[in-house]
RNA sequence: GCGAAAGUGGCGGAAUGGUAGACGCGCGAGACUUAGGAUCUCGUGGCCUGUUGCCGUGGGGGUUCGAGUCCCCCCUUUCGCACCA
């Protein structure tokens, strides 16, 4: 049969008309009761999108197709797979694109949504339409209040007075996490600080349980130490220094410092305070007020872009004051600088100029005295110090300590101060509590009602949702409260307690509180009267398989599993951990650089589609490099994943019904156990491989394939390209859809097996021939057959052998001198 | 600076300590075609005239019969965090 007599494959066909009929069958949905009754429930989760104007970008459809991959593999083993998407409509994002093209977000936001939509549609991913969440809809929000009155409940969130980073062109509120180099994540603009009243989680509670439980998760290694990083845990002693009088004598005030090296205490020369700490006014003396204050004001006026500055250069100034140190009794000055922050551990440190490398700068710059008191190798108490020595080593110039090496010295100081009520073990954490009031509109209103008399005060669960009012002005102003603290008809009520007039809360919630809850909800959209439902839920989590970005590893992860901690502790849930696992993709770039629209090298899904079909676009994707590494999509290697589907759909229709060739047969076995292995491992680049490679084999001389031959590649083949595998089931006679019933194929290990091998003969390491044996030979038989190879021979001749290395069904190598 | 990951053909990338470069792109040659950026076949790390051969996985040491893989030092790149005491 000549090629022009065969069918072609055409993808346009084949993809409208299953994507059409899994609609029409309900194939990728759970109606309630299926949910409620499913067997092997397998919940498998990406992370929702954010749903821009400008549609699904390639990144997007790279991981929601490594994890609908995962997730139509786990389909095909038979278990029950809940695949749900939505949509994380809320946040700055989609307000600043409706203030710059003039349209009003609940406007812009629903077709963004269709858009959004109809691509995912058109990509073939196995989502479940019909548990959708879409954060703007009070259908959803109502439950994010709902989280929040929890925590409030629990006092867990607080309205407190804080500096806060404000971004002067967002005019907003920024998490630390949202300040990147001292500018707004967002814009890039510098963000300067400001303080007012905001609404934070405390977190930090948790800190030790969030770090403590990532031992127990089945998480991606880079992104638990990024976890870890980010809590930040160091564990010091918080030591007191008394402050002195004008006359040299203990003043009765004490300044306390938080170090991770209380061992080095000997070695504490001077002191530095914050210049924001409240004790500067008290130890400042009248000589060196003048350049105190200026220099207090000179940094309350630098923005955070300024104060953390990469510039190694430090500032400050002498106070006049003095404290003692608790161990030496030498007076010591009390110097302020912005190289110490106000918000992290104390405010004020201990400077050991001698081992820390921030105090040996600003020791130099001013003249202050360095003392060695950790002894490296080699070292003695007087061996000069040309930089900060950091490094392991024995105490120096300590009394008591002197010999200990520092750990050991660091235990036994802290134990002699906290006898004289001088200092004790501490723990401190780099993590801050969560900021998540934003002063703008579009979010969910915080569900909290301002009272003169009773204070702030739950809105009732009952009367949730507090419904975001449509207004048309919601520009953000430089007033610092959200737009909705203009619409007094709005915010008029009465305090739910005692019945006084009472005014809401303006500020609505940040995004990630609406993306920390999302996938409790997915499984519960059937029900209307309650967040999640008990069954459901204990049913389908925590999630099995999480597969998303590591831009999200730590704050989306982070808060996500907070929230969840906070409500099992409340009783509401019976897990403390969201995601069973968590695996992070990689990035996609394109011709070997980043995409950006200067580069002209974004990569525009929808033509390519058009044009290649989606389960050649899939298929491409998962075959550019290893899922969790990324690749580099080039336009023209799309050719070999489409060719490979042509070659498939050209063999499964020719195929006859002969027996399968024994050859064949063995590569078969192999193949499904490769692909097998190493789907479970996301290892998709070399599963695409090993098909490829499969088909060769199968096409090899312009053979015919036998069914037998091709029918398990069909089901390999079916989680990269799902529209083609299931035109192919459906031709080769099956009536279901191959994603029901379990239809991933066996292999039997048995017929992996070869009776022949190859075998590598070497040398003295060099590979000088090899040679056939049967399987599983004995080392003297093939010894024998290696040293008769031609070649192998030339290399023996005129040598002595000194040993011979047999490696069954590998290697011979003969070792000669 | 700290933390994480990675350096292999022209390119994307494969390799339980055991025949380096699977698979694919690109390229070369050929076949079939009125034509083809279609399809099919063969070839394709470098060097030498060459099937024998020599050299090859960022650089330098080491362990081993045998190292891309393990250990030590160095260089480079990417990502994240950045004065956290």
């Amino acid at each position: 049969m000549s090629n022009d007599d065969r069918e072609a494959y055409v993808p346009s066909q084949v993809e409208e008309k299953w994507q059409r009929l899994w609609d029409e069958r309900g194939t990728n949905s759970f109606t309630p009761d299926e949910l409620k009754n499913a067997a092997d429930p397998f919940y498998n989760l990406m992370m929702f999108p954010y749903p821009s104007a400008e549609g699904l970008h390639v990144g997007n459809i790279y991981a929601f197709t490594g994890a609908d991959v995962h997730g139509r593999y786990q389909r095909l083993l038979g278990r029950d797979v809940f695949e749900p998407i939505g949509f994380d409509a809320f946040g700055i994002h989609s307000e600043n694109f409706a203030l710059k093209r003039g349209v009003h977000p609940m406007d812009l936001i629903p077709s963004n949504v269709a858009n959004f939509t109809r691509q995912l549609r058109r990509t073939g991913g196995m989502f479940d339409w019909k548990h959708t969440v879409d954060t703007t809809h009070p259908s959803y929000y109502r439950w994010t209040q709902w989280v929040f009155l929890q925590l409030f409940k629990a006092g867990l969130a607080e309205r407190k007075e804080a500096p806060v980073n404000w971004c002067p062109s967002c005019m907003t509120v920024l998490a630390n996490e949202q300040v990147i180099a001292g500018a707004c994540e967002r814009c890039q603009t510098a963000v300067e600080q400001r303080r007012i009243a905001q609404w934070f989680f405390h977190i930090t509670r948790y800190a030790q349980r969030l770090l403590d439980n990532l031992d127990t998760l089945d998480w991606s290694e880079s992104t638990k130490a990024a976890q870890r990083n980010w809590i930040g845990r160091s564990e010091g002693a918080r030591l007191r220094f008394p402050v002195l009088d004008a006359g040299g004598h203990d003043s009765g005030t004490f300044i306390e410092v938080y170090t991770t090296r209380p061992d080095t205490l000997y070695g504490a020369t001077y002191m530095v305070l914050a210049p924001e700490h409240a004790l500067v006014d008290r130890v400042t003396d009248d000589g060196h007020r003048p350049p105190v204050l200026a220099y207090r004001e000179a940094a309350a006026k630098k923005d955070l872009v300024a104060r953390q500055k990469v510039d190694k250069t430090k500032t400050g100034v002498f106070t006049g004051g003095c404290c003692r140190n608790p161990v030496t009794g030498q007076p010591i000055p009390i110097w302020i600088a912005d190289y110490v922050l106000t918000g992290y551990g104390t405010g004020a440190i201990m400077a050991v100029p001698g081992h820390d490398e921030r105090d040996f700068e600003f020791a130099e710059q001013f003249e202050l005295p360095i003392v060695r008191v950790v002894a490296g190798p080699g070292d003695g108490p007087d061996t000069p110090l040309p930089e900060a020595y950091v490094g392991d080593g024995v105490m120096v110039n300590s009394g008591p300590l002197d010999g200990l090496p520092w750990p050991e010295a660091k235990a036994k100081i802290v134990e002699m101060l906290s006898g004289h009520g001088l200092g004790e073990h501490e723990v401190n954490f780099r993590l801050r509590d969560w900021c998540i009031s934003r002063q703008r509109y579009w979010g969910p209103p915080i569900p909290v009602i301002h009272c003169d008399a009773c204070g702030p005060v739950a809105v009732p669960e009952k009367d949730l949702p507090v419904v975001l009012p449509r207004v048309a002005d919601f520009k953000p102003d430089d007033s610092g409260v959200s737009p909705l603290a203009r619409l007094a008809d709005w915010f008029r009520t009465t305090c739910p307690e005692c019945g006084a007039p009472a005014r809401r809360e303006t500020d609505v919630s940040d995004t990630f509180l609406d993306s920390g809850w999302y996938f409790l909800r997915y499984p519960s959209t059937d029900f209307d009267d309650r967040p999640f439902d008990t069954d459901i839920t204990s049913k389908w989590l925590p999630v099995d398989a999480y597969i998303g970005g590591n831009e999200h590893a730590v704050l989306h992860l982070l808060y996500s599993r907070f929230l969840t901690m906070v409500l099992h502790d409340l009783g509401h849930l019976g897990f403390e951990e969201p995601y069973r696992t968590f695996r992070a993709h990689g990035l996609i770039i394109a011709e070997g650089a980043k995409m950006s629209k200067s580069k002209g090298n974004v990569v525009v899904p929808d033509p390519i589609i058009e044009e290649y079909g989606a389960d050649t676009f899939r298929t491409y994707l998962m075959f550019l490099g290893p899922f969790e590494s990324g690749g580099d999509y080039r336009q023209e290697g799309i050719q070999g994943p489409f060719g490979f589907l042509h070659r498939l759909f050209d063999t499964v229709l020719s195929a006859g019904d002969g027996q399968p060739d024994p050859h064949i047969e063995r590569k078969l076995h192999r193949t499904i156990r490769q692909v097998t292995e190493q789907l479970r491992e996301l290892q998709y680049n070399t599963a695409v491989a090993a098909m490829m490679e499969y088909l060769n084999a199968v096409r090899s001389g312009g053979r015919r394939a036998a069914r037998a031959e091709v029918e398990p590649l069909v089901a390999l083949v079916a989680p990269f390209a799902p529209h083609l595998a299931e035109e192919l089931w459906e031709r080769l006679g099956h009536t279901e859809s191959i994603f029901d019933g379990a239809n991933w194929p066996a292999y039997d290990e048995a017929k992996t097996v070869d009776d022949a091998v190859n075998i590598a003969v070497q040398v003295n390491g060099k590979l000088r021939g090899t040679v056939q044996a049967a399987k599983g030979a004995g080392e003297a038989d093939v010894v024998a057959l290696a040293r008769n190879d031609g070649n192998v021979a030339r290399h023996l001749v005129g040598v002595t052998e000194r040993k011979v290395v047999f490696v069954r069904d590998r290697l011979v190598n003969f070792v000669v001198s």
